[in-house]
DNA sequence: TGACTCATGTCAGTAGTCTGACATAGCGTG
DNA sequence: CACGCTATGTCAGACTACTGACATGAGTCA
């Protein structure tokens, strides 16, 4: 930061103070987090997105396309070209119809399953590391706010 | 979520528990707080990172591209791309030429002040309903947890 | 002085995600 | 049964942000 010292918030009451801001706090380590993922899923090319689609599967394999979208926070159409990239690449499989209503059902193949194992030692390194210096207690409140600020933000 | 209530997880010890992730919960937070935002800055033609250049400019008048872009969390190339439609808009306005090294500060125009004042106002409702329900100490604790995260996850 | 390193601005191309739109399947209700 | 509502899958186009690359200015050091 190049400027002096003079505050210029000075009779701008109505700004959000960026430095004691939550909101701009969540957002700053929010994006740590994924550029700490981003560097080692990198080497597995791998992205977040494709990272978080395998392990979905693997902790609830059948989920459909629009199940896995929100489960990573995409959007329906992000997630279904992603599944065929996953599918034309052999990690995932989908059911050729839908058992019920449109939703197809996918799984893991051999291929994916030993993608997502070396993916989810990776990523499960960077979340340790993010909690080191933290008390159960620490992550404990933090468990409790980041609950209490998502559903405050949901019920709009 | 369509599966019955087998357990995937049995005999895979090393997958990151979504529930009960740390990391899961902040993404989630922080998709939460950008859709919220995008929702009131939408009305206004203004995209997150728009609205925090302007915020940044707002607060701390001069900064330059590549200052700005780590504020923003983008990309010194994305927020060059920005502030590019920023100054053809006539919302802010660079120095012609670097007073020292090749750092062009930036200012706010008074059409900027108008656009941001407006913005402002939208963001911190969302804030402030994202932190209803939310104690002093609650905020503080998250404030704690949230920066130690951060700082923990830079130490690479 | 010259070489090296680092930060910055910028251009070009690529990749990931989004919005918009359409068709279809299930479900509830008059 | 017919109608509306909701959820889903999918295609197409547009946009946003990214990586890669190059040139320039400032500081460091032998």
């Amino acid at each position: 930061m190049s400027q002096g010292d003079a505050d210029p918030q000075a009779g701008r009451d109505d700004g959000v103070r960026l430095d004691t801001s939550l909101g701009y706090l969540l957002k700053e380590a929010s994006s740590a987090l994924r550029a700490a993922m981003e560097e080692v899923l990198r080497p597995l090319g791998m992205t977040v997105t494709h990272y978080s689609c395998l392990e979905l599967l693997a902790q609830r394999p059948g989920l459909s396309n629009s199940e896995l979208a929100r489960g990573a926070f995409v959007t329906r159409q992000s997630m279904n070209v992603l599944l065929q990239a996953l599918e034309r690449d052999g990690e995932v499989e989908r059911a050729a119809e839908a058992p019920v209503g449109k939703a197809l059902p996918t799984q893991l193949t051999a291929h994916g399953r030993r993608r997502i194992a070396d993916a989810s030692a990776a990523v499960r390194s960077v979340e340790t590391r993010m909690l080191a210096g933290m008390s159960e207690a620490d992550q404990a409140a933090a468990f409790r706010a980041l609950q209490s600020m998502t559903r405050a933000l949901r019920e709009s």
